[in-house]
RNA sequence: GCGGCAGUAGCUCAGUUGGUAGAGCAUCAGCUUCCCAAGCUGAGGGUCGCGGGUUCGAGUCCCGUUUGCCGCUCCA
């Protein structure tokens, strides 16, 4: 089968078998925003419970927090989020392409002082030795002209992009500089539009001047702000990590892909602080420990690779994505990037508050470097998904679906289900069932014939199904199905917990990590 | 954002030159059924994405809009 057929087989499994809808459906849908259904839900707080586990668990030095969507608006201008989201950009109808209008009129003033240039090379050619650049340049009329033109466009420019950007002017700049699409030559141009990535609401009143807020673009810097806080509180001590699960909002332009590219997506964060110069060697362990998490679900290794950056942020000096085998090819599930204490220090300068780190182990204030392992919950849902995923032909000729989920992770962990729907067997799954729903998530189900139950459960993954016959009544054993092997096994109703808890509990996946 | 294609039941789809909607599976109820989508009987569910237009009449033709897919672009 087509990797595409997979796909789009996966997204409709998706909406039957209640794990993820379209937003808004009834009122037409609203674009790259999706829900997670009753099954949708379960598999995506076991995945963050699995990670939230691993993190704060499993390391002593790594802390939780749960901080606000909302946030000071200065901080996305310390981040860097403002200027850059921000783009103002330009189409030509002709050759189709954009541009960034900003780009094209600075390769115009470049232009100007290439002429201004060619002029002096000229020049410098035909004087020799005799030439005096500075003399030229200040007295040549060709000069003078090109250098007027430059300056005056530089001016002009600067006070387009300092009052907002205004796109109006930034639009009459290129038609009055006659700057032509590279591809098409042509000059038709469409408005100059602003894609705004960050979404934008009001805080206060806005009779007395509202305040301009956004939704967070990232949970990172919710982290950042309150490092000093969670320090000095959790009398952390460097190196020490702050996790966080949340939403985070972007203002895509071309949102596609399912669930894999959303308006609202949520993020695992952990930024990991570290003594200045040992960045690197904390980058290296949590590219090692963040695969090693990934492949613990036993989807097979080859589902997995690295993909380091080449170039890099400005703010990095190392990146590494993991990225994994989606249905449309290797895509970036979780970045892991070397940040430098590019955060730290634009909130110390942004904030004008110090927010440097005492070590007393050297007796030195520093501010700290940092690690950031950064993971798409949404990402990784469909990740999970499209791994276990599976059609399975039978030896009866049939297929079956099967979605072959980590135990853990699974939405429901048992299902119960009496053979008949008669001779008090009912009443007895109940009672099986009454005693094991605290123990983990069961369903119940005594519609259909019982192959068919045992189809619908693999169709949501759920790994273990009970069922209960006659002589249940009499040994007080049920048949224990496995949702893969479709193995089946007489078992003591006293022993379902103690064989099933363990294999279903995030636990079980946790003590693979060690 | 641009270009192309598409939107009919929960899912997959059919619907002839315009004459006011069907199938399979799924769902629900009952019967049957002692272990892998069996059978029988019955039921529910769609103002054909939304809005407007042409027409005596629109799922079907036209325009707009929205959602999705593919390509480009952009972004991480």
């Amino acid at each position: 089968m087509a990797q595409e057929d997979v796909f789009k087989k996966l997204v409709s499994h998706c909406k039957e078998y209640g794990f993820v809808f379209p937003s808004s459906e009834i009122y037409d849908g609203l674009g790259a925003v999706y829900d997670y259904g009753q099954n949708g839900v379960e598999l995506k707080n076991n995945i963050k419970q699995y990670w939230w586990q691993s993190m704060v668990l499993l390391h002593d030095n790594i802390v939780g927090i749960d901080s606000a969507i909302f946030m000071h608006p200065t901080i996305w201008k310390a981040s860097g989020h403002v200027d850059a989201f921000n783009d103002p950009l330009i189409d030509n109808r002709d050759s189709k392409k954009r541009y960034r209008a900003d780009v094209l009129i600075e390769d115009q003033i470049a232009k100007y002082d290439e002429k201004i240039n060619k002029e002096v090379a000229k020049a410098a050619k035909k004087y020799g030795d005799a030439f005096n650049e500075q003399e030229f340049r200040s007295t040549n009329a060709r000069v003078l002209e090109h250098q007027a033109k430059r300056d005056a466009l530089h001016e002009r420019y600067t006070k387009a992009m300092n009052a907002g950007p205004d796109l109006n002017e930034l639009r009459q700049i290129i038609l009055d500089e006659e700057i032509v699409c590279p591809i098409s030559g042509t000059k038709n141009w469409t408005e100059v539009r602003q894609f705004n990535l960050m979404f934008s609401t009001e805080m206060g009143s806005t009779a007395d001047g509202a305040m301009k807020v956004y939704l967070r673009p990232e949970t990172a810097q919710g982290i950042f702000v309150n490092y000093l806080n969670v320090q000095k509180t959790g009398r952390m001590k460097v190196p020490f990590g702050i996790a966080q699960i949340g939403k985070a909002f972007r203002n895509e332009i071309v949102a596609r892909q399912f669930i894999f590219r959303m308006r609202e997506f949520e993020q695992m964060e952990m930024q990991f602080f570290v003594k200045p110069g040992t960045e690197l060697d904390w980058f290296k362990k949590w590219k090692e420990t963040r695969l090693k998490w990934h492949k613990a679900l036993g989807f097979g290794d080859d589902h997995y690779r690295y993909h380091d950056h080449e170039k890099l942020a400005h703010y990095a000096n190392a990146a590494t994505d993991i990225e994994f085998l989606m249905p449309f090819g290797f895509k970036e599930v979780e970045g892991i990037h070397s940040r430098t204490n590019f955060d730290l220090s634009q909130h110390e300068k942004f904030s004008g508050k110090s927010i440097k780190y005492f070590d007393p182990e050297i007796n030195e204030s520093y501010t700290p470097y940092v690690i950031e392992t950064s993971i798409g919950v949404d990402r990784m849902f469909l990740s999970v998904m499209s791994a276990a995923y599976c059609e399975e032909k039978l030896e009866n000729g049939e297929t079956r679906v099967v979605l072959k989920l980590p135990a853990a992770l699974a939405p429901v962990k048992l299902a119960v289900m009496p053979l008949v729907k008669k001779d008090g067997l009912p009443e007895k799954a109940r009672e099986i069932m009454n005693d094991l729903k605290f123990h983990f998530h069961c369903q119940y189900d005594e519609k259909d014939s019982i192959g068919k139950r045992y189809r619908r459960q693999d169709a949501i993954g759920t790994p273990y199904c009970v069922t209960v016959d006659h002589q249940t009544l009499e040994d007080n054993c049920v048949t224990l199905r496995n949702r893969d092997t479709m193995e089946q096994t007489r078992v003591a109703i006293a022993d379902l917990n103690n064989i099933i808890a363990d294999k279903v509990s995030i636990t079980s996946l946790l003590k693979t990590l060690q």
